[in-house]
DNA sequence: CTGAAAGCGCTAACAC
DNA sequence: GTGTTAGCGCTTTCAG
């Protein structure tokens, strides 16, 4: 139960003044010292296993060297790889992370920024924003950078990364086309999310340019991004009535929620119709079939993000792009046959 | 870019002093003050948007509030689960998490448990030990508990949350047996690993309980939990030439690489050999076929190390209990069928 | 080259 | 009830 060693204690030590020490310990400083007190004080640290207090260090320096990053669920696959793509940049530089869940609820979204904003973290990785946030712009103004990832915050002085979502939706609309399917269902996103609006908005267009009807019961709007609400809308298109040989669904867990509820319905997945996802989840890689899908790249999003973060962390006046859009990629598996 | 406000604008603002302010805006202390101060200070902390500066407090009081989460890979759905399971209790108390991963490498173990013990984190949990770690008994003799979560530390003052790992390697060899299984090969983690290691043990016991020989070549030893060398594992499996109808696998990613590797031999999942996993993890959830596996309670086992690591941080005098055997369930899906 | 002193924002004795 | 003071561990002027 011994305290941490400080620099007080290297001083009594070393028996030269604090500020000596600072000096000693911080190699861009070392330099105006002897190479001998240098010597001495390194011995001690080590001798003493000395930490520097990185809290003190926060408080006087004004830099916490923590970065807040905020997703919907961390159980969700696709923000492990983000995660992991933000921290591949940002540790080497020294900072560490603050992960918090919104679960999508706006009042923790906003409690959370609070959160983040009481521990000083110096920037933060949004990709769970629903909308322009006021808590958030203020943040931001008070002067952490925050860059969003995914989602569009509809803040213009917040950089974005986001993929090329409407092409994607074009790729995965003229790969069942291909196959020969014209009577394509959409199963939409919610349109309150920046990417559940832009994926319904492409498929509109490109229905247009293929001349394929988007009559109203051909478009299922989804509450929420998941398989349930897949399972539902599904049962809703079967409901309708109306004829389709596709199923294009805004991500891949409406995709499989999809697929369980059409085979249900005697209609089986690629054999009676035909059902492509978004995203490329890594849980995809076990599930069968095996969905055709589009590719976003998750690790890369996060290393763009955390890298227009440092930059401005680091030197705010240094201009960022404020939009980086990602390529995306049509990965063809197993979930689109022929149309008969 | 107007900094945050402190009690000192505040004190200003209100004409009292900030030790004043700080007992107004402190439930604990706001009764010993005139309800009219206390009004018109929380009035102009509201106006100005006061939010306490953590750092500073953390400072003052040797509190950070933030604990660290040590785990392999965020990016293996194992891990979000115990992560979620983890905040569930400790983000309601205040505490924030620092969440890093080891990729299950010492050195990188080593480094991150000084990259919290400088961050000052009040506790850890650590989800990656590899082996008795003299920096962590290190860190936790200097006061900062931490509780050891799947894995075992072997230093004995650390409390341990595991499963009922041997109990359930029992449950899927004995689910085997009533399937008429009696040529069972085991596929073990490394045993460098404590779950690797007890579950190797517990195969070699319920083979003999069982009359099962557990001869040289039917136990296959990976070198790591995935599922490549569960693929390079079965594979040598099937070079031995020794006759099987069943591989027990120690966990499911190993299941998911044998399942594969078999299948090019020829040997299809359940129809020609069953297999069975262990950990039931999240992925598993579209995986097909559908693998029957031992389930442990990864939600559960965060929350029950985060409660003795909060209570060991609330006091460190209350006993709290060395050992927690967490109860396992077998999952029976799809993946064994009966022995011809 | 090194020491002294101030101060980051906050709390906790101790006064009054 | 409220103000004063000191100090958490560190960096950073400013002296010397």
């Amino acid at each position: 139960m011994k305290a941490q060693a400080t620099l007080k204690d290297i001083a009594r030590e070393t028996g030269v003044h604090v500020s000596t020490v600072s000096r000693a310990l911080d190699p861009n400083f070392r330099h105006l010292l002897t190479s001998e007190v240098v010597g001495r004080v390194t011995a001690a640290a080590d001798a003493l296993d000395y930490r520097p207090n990185r809290i003190a260090l926060g408080l006087r320096t004004k830099r916490s060297m923590t970065v807040g990053i905020i997703i919907p669920d961390i159980a969700n696959s696709m923000f492990p790889p983000i995660v992991r793509g933000i921290e591949c940049v940002l540790e080497p530089l020294g900072y560490a992370s603050i992960i918090v869940n919104t679960d999508n609820a706006p009042e923790r979204e906003n409690r959370l920024v609070d959160v983040l904003s009481e521990r000083g973290v110096d920037g933060i990785v949004h990709a769970a924003s629903l909308r322009s946030d006021e808590k958030l712009s203020r943040i931001e103004s008070s002067g952490v950078p925050v860059v969003a990832l995914n989602r569009s915050t509809g803040i213009s002085s917040i950089p974005e990364i986001v993929h090329d979502e409407s092409y994607g939706i074009e790729l995965a609309m003229r790969h069942l086309h291909d196959f020969g399917h014209r009577r394509i269902a959409f199963i939409s996103g919610p349109p309150t999310l920046s990417t559940g609006l832009t994926r319904l908005e492409s498929f509109k267009l490109n229905c247009d340019r293929l001349r394929i009807p988007a009559e109203s019961p051909m478009i299922i709007i989804a509450e929420r991004f998941d398989e349930s609400e897949g399972k539902r809308c599904a049962e809703e298109l079967c409901r309708s009535g109306h004829p389709f040989s596709a199923v294009l669904c805004a991500n891949d867990l409406l995709a499989l929620g999809a697929i369980g509820a059409l085979k249900k319905h005697g209609l089986h997945c690629p054999d009676d119709v035909s059902v492509t996802g978004f995203n490329d989840m890594p849980a995809l890689e076990f599930a069968s079939p095996r969905l055709t899908t589009i590719r976003v790249r998750k690790f890369e999003a996060g290393r763009r993000a955390a890298e227009i973060l440092a930059s401005r962390m680091e030197d705010p006046k240094k201009p960022v792009p404020d939009r980086t859009v990602l390529p995306i990629k049509l990965i063809v598996r197993s979930s689109v046959s022929r149309a008969r």
